[in-house]
RNA sequence: UGGGGCGUCGCCAAGCGGUAAGGCAGCGGCUUUUGAUGCCGCCAUGCGCAGGUUCGAAUCCUGCCGCCCCAA
C-alpha cells in the first residue's frame, strides 16, 4: 500500500477563494512574520501539521497579504496511527490541514517523506534505546525533516521565510536573531528547538511565540477552521498509543532480549528485565523490585552486558554532563547560564565548562544536583530567556 | 524425628485477646508535544491448615503441614 502524495497540486484554491476565510486581528502580521516591505510581495511557506497551531500560522499569514504555501510532510505510515487521538502528522491530520489551506485558499502540498523520516528519525529512535540512552525523537525530526528538508522546499518554493507553529520566539538583534523561550512559560518549546543553527534561524519564523495558547484557539475559532477545538498533540507522533517500547521492537526485534537488573551500589542483582529499551534512568516504576524500604530507581544503563542499574533515588545526583554535537545560537553572553535536562522544568543554573556549538563536546555542570538526568536526552543552556544552545547529554558524574 | 526458631497481601514487615499499621511492588487517574519524576486514589472479612478455649483470637491451647538454624 503506497501512498504517493508527491506534490499534490492546489485543486481547492480556486474555489477556495471566494470563501476565503478573513481573520479580522489586531495582530500586525509584519510584525509576526518579521519580513520588510509589502507582504503582499512576500512568499511565506508554512509547515502545517494539521494541528490548531500551525493552521493558525497559515491563517494569520494568509491574512497578512502574502503568498502562502502550506506544506505538510507525511512522516509515517498514519495506518497505525490513526487510532491516536491528538497525534500530529496523522491520516487525519494531513486531511485536517488540507481542509484548513482550502478554507484558508491557500496553496497546500503534501510531501511524502516517510522514508526519510524513517532513516533520519525512527532508526535513530531505536539505536538510542538499544544502546542503553533515552532518545528525544522531537528534536532529531526538527533537526532533520522540519528544520532541513522542509527548510531546503521553502527555498526552492522562492518562500521569503519558513514558519512554524512552534511556541518559541525569534527576536532579531544586532548581531543576528535569537531564539528566546515563547511568552508563555506553560507553552514554551524552546526544549525542542535547541539544535537550530543560525542559518536556520535566519529564515525561521515562529508567529505564535508571543501568544498564550488560549488566543491561539479564539484565532482558530474566529478563522473558522476546524481544528479549533482539536486536543493538543502529546507522546511521540509515530507511537500510536503511546507504548514506545513497542515501536522498538517492530523495527529491532532483539529488543527483547531480557537482563538482570543489578544493584547499583552492592552490584546484588535483584531481578530480572524484559529488555532494556522499557527503562531509562530516573525511572521507578516498571522495575517489580518489591520487599525494599525504599523506591529503587534506574540509575544506569549498561547496554553491552544488558544490565538495568538501580538505587536508592540520592545515587540520581548529577554534578555535570558531558555534551556531544553541541550547538550555539548567536553569542555566549557574559551572564549566569541556565539549562534544561527536559522539556518541562525550570531552567536550573550551570556552569559551562567547555566550547559551545559547532558540534564540538562540551560540559556542564549543575550548581546544584540535578536528578534523573539521562544520557541521549538533550540538555538545553539558556541566558534568561534567550536559548544560547546545547547538545546530547554523552555522560553523566556524581556531584 | 535431640534442641531451638519461624510461618500475616506478590515482596519486606507491624501486631502479642478486642475485631489486620506501614514500606516496596502492582493497578488506576492527574500532570506532560521526548523518556522520566511527582501528586492523588485503589490494593488481605482475613493472618500455613484443622480443631479447641473465649462474649470476642492473627494474637491462648492441641494436632498436623512447611521452612530455617544448631546439634548429629
Amino acid at each position: 500500500s503506497s501512498r504517493q502524495y508527491a506534490l499534490t497540486p492546489p485543486t481547492c484554491m480556486a474555489r477556495a477563494m471566494s470563501a476565503s476565510a478573513t481573520l479580522a486581528t489586531d495582530l500586525d502580521p509584519a510584525a509576526l512574520f518579521q519580513l520588510d516591505g509589502p507582504l503582499s510581495q512576500r512568499r511565506i511557506v508554512v509547515a502545517m501539521s494539521g494541528g490548531v497551531d500551525s493552521s493558525v500560522v497559515a491563517a494569520l499569514a494568509a491574512a497578512s497579504g502574502a503568498e502562502v504555501i502550506g506544506i505538510t510532510l507525511q512522516l509515517y505510515d498514519h495506518g497505525e496511527a490513526a487510532k491516536r487521538k491528538g497525534a500530529c502528522c496523522a491520516g487525519d491530520d494531513i486531511r485536517d490541514a488540507r481542509a484548513v489551506a482550502d478554507r484558508l485558499g491557500i496553496a497546500h502540498y503534501v510531501f511524502d517523506h516517510e522514508t526519510r523520516f524513517r532513516e533520519e528519525v525512527v532508526e535513530q529512535f531505536a539505536g538510542d534505546y538499544l544502546a542503553g540512552r533515552t532518545p528525544i525523537p522531537c528534536i532529531r525530526c526538527n533537526m532533520g525533516p522540519k528544520f532541513t528538508d522542509l527548510f531546503a522546499m521553502a527555498r526552492e518554493l522562492g518562500a521569503d521565510c519558513l514558519a512554524t507553529g512552534h511556541y518559541v520566539r525569534r527576536v532579531e538583534t544586532d548581531t543576528g536573531p535569537q531564539l528566546h523561550r515563547a511568552a508563555d512559560p506553560a507553552r514554551d518549546q524552546s526544549y525542542f528547538l535547541y539544535a537550530t543553527t543560525q542559518a536556520q534561524l535566519d529564515y525561521l519564523r515562529f508567529p505564535l511565540g508571543g501568544l498564550p495558547k488560549p488566543q491561539v484557539r479564539t484565532l482558530a475559532e474566529a478563522a473558522g477552521l476546524r481544528v479549533a477545538a482539536k486536543p493538543d498533540s502529546q507522546d511521540i507522533c509515530f507511537v500510536p498509543d503511546g507504548d514506545y517500547a513497542s515501536v522498538v521492537r517492530k523495527i529491532r526485534p532483539e529488543a527483547d532480549a531480557p537482563g538482570e537488573v543489578v544493584h547499583a551500589e552492592s552490584g546484588t542483582v535483584l531481578g530480572q528485565h524484559r529488555g532494556i529499551i522499557n527503562y531509562t534512568v530516573g525511572q521507578r516504576r516498571g522495575l517489580e523490585i518489591g520487599g525494599q524500604p525504599e523506591p529503587l530507581y534506574v540509575t544506569g544503563i549498561d547496554a553491552v552486558n544488558r544490565r538495568v542499574l538501580a538505587g536508592p533515588r540520592r545515587l540520581l545526583a548529577v554534578g555535570a554532563a558531558s555534551l556531544v554535537e553541541t550547538n550555539r545560537i548567536g553569542p555566549l553572553p557574559d551572564m549566569p547560564l541556565t539549562a534544561k535536562v527536559r522539556s518541562l522544568a525550570k531552567p536550573v543554573p550551570i556552569m559551562l565548562e567547555g566550547p559551545l556549538g559547532d558540534g564540538t563536546p562540551s560540559r556542564i555542570r549543575f550548581l546544584q544536583p540535578e536528578f534523573g538526568v539521562a544520557p541521549g536526552q538533550a540538555a538545553v543552556i539558556y541566558a534568561g530567556e534567550r536559548v544560547v544552545g546545547g547538545g546530547w547529554i554523552e555522560a553523566t558524574e556524581a556531584p
